[in-house]
RNA sequence: GGAGGUGUCGCCUAGUCCGGUUGAUGGCGCCCGCCUGCUAAGCGGGUUGAGGGUUGUCCCCUCUCGCGGGUUCAAAUCCCGCCACCUCCGCCA
């Protein structure tokens, strides 16, 4: 949620800020008599409540007569408690409905646009000349079907369309590339976690993932959970109702879950492979800062994402997120793209957003510090996405004879392995 | 899933049966001060959190006893629903 505080002093920076995110500014308007409305009838409220007190005060300590009209008084004033008690719930809830679908305010510094207007920060490596090498590439459909590696028809018939089963070296890899992940992670010092996939309302609500992005999400209806679809939402939740000492911050947490996503409105877009999935395995960061550090923070998450990249010997870049394109709770976002071979192009593999106190205000997370209480900042950072990472580290280490190539990184973690060969 | 119990302002706790100076007792911890070669002990005071008024950190108001409703002039206290935890039973990995 953001600040309201914006809507009664600076009214303007919020227009601007829905206008650069192409979002409805009328709604500014209909917030600034919300709130309005709900600071009126609270007053209404707590002027006739305390009126109550002091009656009811007296009562106690009245006898006889007098007590009889003192009662009467009460009685009547006890109706009108009631009827403003239930005119603030309403302006309440009218405000806190309106405030939910506004996004967080966007960076100055994001570049201003819908997808396709993203800023590219940085490329590093260089794809591969398979030309010159005198091959064409594969893509990691067949890689992984040559490694028996990945299986997407049996995935289809247990589960349906975008569900696989990773098999053999595939598993491996996958759970190679976990162990990795948790050993850089706890080196750079976050705490390793393994999060509950399923969650209540509050935290998929309090994490911005029930507005516009609702269609996206599993939900199980019988029980009123929620799958997640990255597991930021629990890290998020993780210290909800709860106030947390400035000293004790950053706090950072590296989690492993899987991650459940309907794919609603993306049909007929990456249907090919295990690029766009349904389900697929993560290792998140997720850090709670001040809101001062979380600017600092962001940039260090972006370098273990880069880090992360470099060590898997894979070319990428790295693109600042256009205004249009941040979700609900981000001011900014950088995305870390690794080129396909297969695709000609660089695909999304990472992802890092500083939500600044937009879900900690909604999940009730603060920070005690010296100038008193203040909502916590959280940011969210990929380190590594089971699927993409997957695809991406058969396309662009694989050989001509179908076989792929290992990281030196990643040997350790595969039996000393250095190539995965074809097994048919 | 069934039966019973518990949930009070950091932690522990009194209060709940029998509604009203409870805007919640006491202890521990913590903070400030006093005392003292130092430390400890001792003594005095402070200490739930949130929102708002005034922005004259001085005060005032409202909300807050797991959460949400209800009854009542008045609810920590009575009634209903829900949640979490504990014990036992059943079922299952």
């Amino acid at each position: 949620m953001i600040d309201l505080r914006v809507v009664r002093n600076d009214p303007d920076r919020l227009r601007t800020a829905q206008q650069r995110r192409g979002a409805s500014e009328s709604v500014v308007d209909e917030l600034i008599v919300a709130d309005r409305s709900r600071r009126d009838t609270i007053a209404d409220f707590e002027r006739l409540r305390a009126e109550q007190r002091r009656l009811g005060k007296e009562i106690a300590s009245a006898s006889g007569g007098a007590r009889d009209e003192l009662l009467r008084q009460t009685k009547a004033l006890a109706a009108q408690v009631k009827r403003a008690e239930a005119a603030q719930a309403g302006a309440e809830s009218r405000l806190r409905d309106l405030a939910a679908t506004v996004p967080n305010l966007a960076s100055d510094e994001a570049p201003e646009g819908g997808e396709d207007d993203f800023r590219v920060l940085v490329e590093t490596g260089s794809p591969r000349d398979f030309a010159a090498e005198g091959f064409e590439p594969r893509d990691h459909v067949e890689l992984g079907r040559r490694l028996g590696a990945i299986d997407v028809e049996r995935g289809a018939k247990t589960s349906g369309a975008r569900f696989y089963y990773l098999t053999g070296v595939g598993a491996l890899l996958e759970l190679a590339l976990v162990q990795l992940a948790m050993e850089r992670a706890l080196g750079w010092g976050f705490t390793p976690m393994i999060p509950p996939a399923l969650v209540k309302p509050r935290a998929m609500e309090g994490t911005g993932f029930l507005g516009q992005a609702a269609a996206d999400v599993y939900r199980v209806e019988q029980d009123d959970l929620y799958l997640v679809g990255t597991s930021e939402v629990a890290l998020a939740a993780y210290h909800s109702d709860e106030t947390l000492d400035a000293e004790s911050l950053p706090r950072r947490y590296a989690a492993f879950s899987p991650c459940y996503r309907r794919e609603a409105g993306s049909y007929g877009k990456d249907t090919r492979g295990i690029f766009r999935v349904h389900w697929f395995d993560k290792v998140e960061m997720f850090s709670y800062t001040s809101l001062e550090q979380s600017y600092d923070e962001h940039e260090r998450l972006l370098g273990w994402e880069r880090e992360w990249l470099d060590q898997l010997e894979l070319p990428y870049r790295v693109i600042d997120v256009a205004t249009g394109d941040l979700g609900l709770a981000a001011v900014r976002k950088f995305d870390c793209e690794a080129w396909l071979p297969s695709q000609g192009r660089y695909r999304e593999v990472s992802s890092t957003s500083n939500c600044t106190q937009f879900q900690a205000r909604r999940l009730d997370v603060r920070v005690r510090g010296t100038r008193g209480n203040e909502p916590a900042a959280t940011l969210n950072a990929t380190l590594m996405a089971s699927t993409r990472t997957i695809v991406a580290l058969l396309e662009n280490h694989q050989d001509r004879d179908g076989s792929v190539r290992v990281p030196a990184a990643l040997q350790p973690y595969l039996q000393g392995r250095a190539v995965l060969e074809p097994t048919a």
